[in-house]
RNA sequence: GGGCCCGUGGCUCAGCCUGGUUAGAGCGCUCGCCUGAUAAGCGAGAGGUCCGGGGUUCAAACCCCCGCGGGCCCA
């Protein structure tokens, strides 16, 4: 049975059943005899997908069909990201908890066990709504990052970095979370708008009443500061001003003074002395807050450093313990790393005044206190991007702690050199967006002070300080087992025995999650502890992220397999954009404008949604629009009816059909056929070159628009033949096939509309299949190889020619249409005219555009005559001609056609002698009497449109036709269903046509000038044909 | 502040690399057609400062420079 109605609802169901019934996946990934090595960027276990997710898989989806269809054996592992702060977040909250010392007393061991059974929750929900967009992989055995196999694997990466000396203890500014009281890599933060105070505060010189001017959003930091940075190069001034008064001394950039002069409410008396950064460093100044902070009664001076900038007061308030920047230039000058602040963002004892308060609290004191001294020149606010945790969204803060470092900077460049060797789609994400990236990249802070992540498998003698890396499990005297558990604090329990005889304990930290990840491309294949299939399939052959993963996954790879591997772990990446609104804004909580993935799918259904979100370059955003999306499920359903209308003959049909030895192929089949392979052609290089979405539009464009829109309209009346005459078992071929390919050929994308397709016309029709094309049906449309180019079907000339004749039937419609004449209207003539390629189309394909044009002859002219009629262009005459206009108008209005043309040609009019430029004339060409024209790109066609008395009745004749069989179909009569038809008007409207109509119609009696009466058993209706009221009774034969 | 990408009718996009007829689709809109795929299908028409400004060129949506707006990433 074929539905008469495309219902995705229903087909999913079937197709999902079928597909799970028969375990055709399970089938399809035995075949293939050359390996494909898939890794799957994990997804963070959150527990819900989002459009961006969907469409991420989708696409991994697509290349993964397509590349089983190829012969390959595809490693399709999904994987899962399920340690870290964000669960950890999700954990605290549901327990109430706000710090670290709550889950130190409720047990780590329980919120460690909490943590895990949320991750694996989340994991089961998520694999659900993956299946359900029809996403194929090996949903059974994921990696996941939890596993003992997988942090074997972390494990044994970081003993490598350790063995290669690329594993370093540092102390080190990292950012620091307060709330989770943790460091957080830079792909953990997230930069979004802040208020913040923004203050210029005057520090003292050794001499009096003078002082050097800095700007700083952070006044907390103000109790760390240990220099002041100038830039060498830039010219500085020392200015004498005065503000309320008090005449006083400060240096500032020159460039600047006046602006700070007017933030600080100064008055600039004089510039005292200008000289460059360079010559004042050293210069000493106070700790503004020296009697504050006790600590700072020391030495302070001005550093130089390159990083200054020409902006607000152009000296730098330096915090080595609160700033990249400052740490290294902190170290460059032998500066203490003065960090005052703890763990949870509080002041310890060292900061004096400020001990025991919250750092952010400490801001307005810290202001205050400055104004008190009389430091503060001025204090505004300030709104601008600031760094948050992207787990808890806390505003971080920078602070120097000791961590573990892998120093990325000594494998640079080698990361950047194995860019090169990678296929980037597109090539910018790699060869300028993520060299840019890597390039700019520091040492990777892999330690955090938390507990759900794997355990830092460093263990320290408490004695002598000796380290030891453990590289596998096994070292700890364990066996790997499927459900062992090496988290935290298990693992924490364990201690070695030191040579020195003390005791050995594991540094207390886990790893940044993306490290987790980093490590998946060998750890999802249980590498080192199993070794063959890391052999055989390492690197991976494909991966696809979004291009946030620049940051992320591309490069916590790249970066964990130069450690171990020294070579990039991925030969091909495709980068992918980010779901948007459909404004192009971000998909938030906040701006309420998030679509979910089932809501679409539920509207449009799986296959809608998936070639909706293919068929956009990949690397573009995709502003989601639901219109959008809803169209393709018309297109999808264009398909349908296309495949249903070939249904209905064919299985009427199928015995003779089968049985068919005669088959005479028509130029329209072999014209099909031929964009067949076009289109085949098409999807094929689109998925080799991953350009997946090339293949949709190429799709929609065949299928659609030549099969559907054109070739079903041509050979309509060959279908209709009640014999198995030749050409329509030709035309039954035809369509056979290209159902079959086509939809072989774009399975990847609309798996299940066309595994239904399959299924229930394909294998219909097995036996000619195999018969005329010698392939026999698969269980699976998944099973068939992906199509091959059959190039001696190409056939360029007749393409063009059909391109051609579909123009000039748009034409002919659109002449019709100015003319006013339906297309059930038979007419006289059409004249195309055009170059040898239009004439080729015409010669060719006559007896098509005759009956698609519905006009009794068709005629192609190189020229078609027209009179050329010439009038004065006043606007360019009238100035030149003046009061000889008169003259010129009457040479115009008897110019001949013959002069017009020749002016035309030359450019000059002979108005009596005097030579007169063209464009005085206004030309008009005029058609012969009875013609409507119209254009097509590379001609015109000329319609004639006039009707005699009997063309008119054989319009008529047709539209009576029409009418009689709506009524059929109002009486939902049979097809085959003979009638009888009266009606009120006279034969001789109709005259000549009366077999015609009656044969049409399947009428047994014709009668005319009926009157009918009410008791009669007819159904009558009124109809208004062309102004002419008409009754009209049809009634089933007894 | 830096890197990368995007900006074309009301909407979604193609064209740009490799400059050259009248800038193309689809959706939507208006008008119409078809009626043996029919709770479908098809056509035509209207609608454009090709983000703005410079430059190169005989010629720029396309190449170059400077801006503006959006996205991602960084500082």
């Amino acid at each position: 049975m074929f539905p008469s109605i495309y219902s995705p609802e229903d087909v999913e169901e079937e197709i999902f059943r079928f597909w799970h019934d028969n375990s055709i996946y399970e089938k399809v990934k035995k075949k293939g005899d050359r390996d494909f090595f898939f890794v799957d960027g994990p997804p963070y276990t959150t527990g819900e997908i989002h459009l961006g997710t969907a469409w991420n898989k989708v696409l991994k989806d697509v290349v993964l069909r397509y590349k089983r269809m190829c012969g390959f054996r595809v490693r399709d592992t999904p994987g899962w990201d399920m340690h870290g702060l964000p669960i950890e977040v999700k954990v605290e909250k549901e327990l109430g908890f706000k710090t670290k010392r709550e889950i130190e007393s409720y047990g780590v061991d329980k919120f460690v066990k909490k943590c895990m059974e949320f991750a694996l929750k989340n994991k089961e929900k998520m694999t659900e709504q993956f299946v359900k967009l029809a996403v194929w992989m090996d949903w059974n055995n994921p990696y996941m990052t939890i596993k003992a196999d997988y942090i074997n694997a972390a494990w044994w990466t970081v003993k490598r970095a350790h063995e290669r000396g690329l594993l370093e203890k540092k102390l080190r500014v990292v950012n620091w979370c307060p709330r989770c009281e943790t460091a957080l890599a830079e792909a953990e933060v997230e930069y979004r708008e802040k208020e913040d105070p923004s203050i210029y505060v005057k520090f003292p010189l050794k001499d009096e009443n003078s002082y050097i001017v800095i700007w700083t959003t952070t006044p907390w930091t103000l109790p760390a500061n240990m220099a002041v940075a100038v830039h060498p190069d830039y010219t500085y001034v020392k200015a004498k001003v005065k503000k309320d008064g008090e005449v006083e001394e400060i240096i500032v950039a020159k460039d600047l003074l006046e602006k700070v002069a007017e933030k600080g409410k100064l008055k600039i008396l004089e510039v005292v002395k200008e000289f460059k950064g360079r010559e004042i460093e050293g210069l000493e100044y106070e700790h503004p807050l020296k009697e504050e902070v006790p600590l700072q009664n020391r030495k302070h001076f001005v550093c130089l450093a390159n990083f200054v900038e020409l902006e607000n007061t152009g000296c730098v308030h330096i915090a080595p313990g609160h700033g990249v920047d400052d740490f290294y230039l902190g170290q460059e000058y032998g500066l203490e790393v003065f960090n005052p602040v703890n763990d949870s963002g509080v002041y310890t004892e060292e900061a004096g005044k400020y001990a025991g308060m919250n750092v952010r609290d400490a801001n307005s004191l810290i202001i205050e206190d400055l104004k008190k001294k009389g430091l503060l020149l001025c204090e505004e606010k300030i709104v601008h991007r600031y760094g948050h945790c992207w787990r808890c969204k806390s505003p971080i803060i920078y602070r120097a702690t000791e961590q573990w470092f892998i120093t990325i900077s000594k494998v640079k460049e080698k990361m950047v050199e194995e860019i090169d060797k990678v296929w980037w789609i597109p090539e910018w994400a790699g060869m300028s967006r993520f060299k840019d990236w890597v390039s700019n990249a520091r040492d990777w802070c892999i330690s955090r002070q938390r507990y759900w992540g794997i355990p830092i498998p460093v263990w320290i003698c408490e004695k002598c300080g000796r380290i030891k890396v453990v590289g596998s499990i096994d070292e700890l005297g364990i066996e790997v087992r499927e459900d062992l558990d090496v988290h935290r604090p298990r693992v924490d329990e364990i201690t070695f025995e030191c040579e020195c005889g003390g005791v050995m304990k594991r540094v207390p930290d886990v790893f940044d999650v993306w490290f987790d990840s980093g490590v998946a491309s060998w750890a999802t294949l249980k590498y080192p502890r199993v070794k063959d299939e890391f052999e055989k399939l390492w690197p991976a052959d494909f991966i696809t992220e979004g291009h946030d993963q620049t940051r992320g996954w591309f490069y916590s790879q790249l970066g964990a397999s130069i450690i171990a591997f020294d070579r990039a772990p991925y030969k091909t990446v495709l980068m992918h954009g980010f779901a948007l609104d459909k404004h192009g804004r971000k998909m938030s909580k906040s701006l309420g404008n998030i679509v979910k993935p089932e809501e679409v799918v539920k509207k449009v259904g799986i296959d809608a949604f998936r070639i909706y979100v293919l068929s956009s370059a990949p690397w573009e955003d995709l502003k989601f629009s639901m219109e959008e999306a809803e169209m393709y499920k018309k297109y999808l359903n264009i398909v349908w009816n296309a495949v249903r209308f070939a249904y209905m003959y064919m299985t009427l049909d199928k015995e003779d059909f089968i049985k068919c030895s005669d088959i005479s192929f028509k130029i329209e089949d072999k014209w099909i056929l031929s964009r067949l392979e076009n289109f085949c052609k098409v999807a094929r290089d689109a998925l080799e070159t991953y350009n997946v979405h090339k293949t949709v539009k190429a799709f929609i464009d065949f299928f659609v628009e030549d099969f559907s829109r054109w070739y079903v309209q041509l050979i309509r009346s060959r279908v209709w033949e009640e014999k198995a005459s030749p050409s329509k078992m030709a035309a039954y071929a035809t369509i056979l096939k290209v159902i079959d390919k086509s939809i072989r050929a774009i399975s990847p994308y609309i798996p299940i509309i066309s595994e239904w397709i399959y299924q229930n016309f394909v294998k219909e029709f097995s036996e000619v299949r195999e018969k005329l094309y010698g392939e026999s049906v698969k269980e699976s449309v998944f099973m068939e190889s992906y199509p091959e180019i059959e190039e001696e079907m190409i056939d360029a000339e007749l393409e063009e020619a059909m391109r051609i004749a579909m123009e000039v039937f748009e034409a002919a419609s659109n002449a019709r249409q100015k003319a006013k004449r339906k297309l059930r209207w038979p007419l006289k003539l059409l004249v195309v005219e055009g170059d040898e390629k239009v004439k080729k189309a015409v010669e060719m394909l006559e007896e098509i555009l005759k009956t698609q044009c519905n006009v009794k002859e068709i005629k192609y002219v190189e020229k078609f005559e027209k009179k050329l009629k010439a009038q004065v262009n006043y606007r360019e005459a009238g100035p030149l001609l003046k009061e000889k206009i008169k003259d010129f108008a009457n040479f115009v209005s008897e110019m001949s056609e013959k002069e017009i043309e020749k002016a035309v040609k030359t450019g000059e009019i002979d108005f009596n002698g005097e030579k007169l430029p063209s464009n005085l004339l206004n030309v008009i060409y005029e058609l012969p009497e009875g013609y409507t024209d119209a254009e097509f790109s590379s001609g015109r066609v000329y319609l004639y449109t006039e009707m005699d008395e009997d063309l008119w009745r054989e319009c008529l004749a047709r539209e009576i036709v029409r009418r009689v069989q709506e009524m059929r179909k109002m009486l939902d009569l049979n097809v085959e269903e003979f009638i009888d038809v009266a009606m009120s008007c006279k034969e001789d409207i109709v005259k000549g046509w009366v077999d015609y109509i009656a044969r049409e119609v399947r009428a047994r009696n014709l009668e005319f000038e009926h009157e009918f009466e009410e008791e009669e058993d007819w159904f009558v209706k009124e109809w208004d044909i062309e102004g002419e009221k008409i009754k009209i009774g049809i009634r089933r034969c007894s």
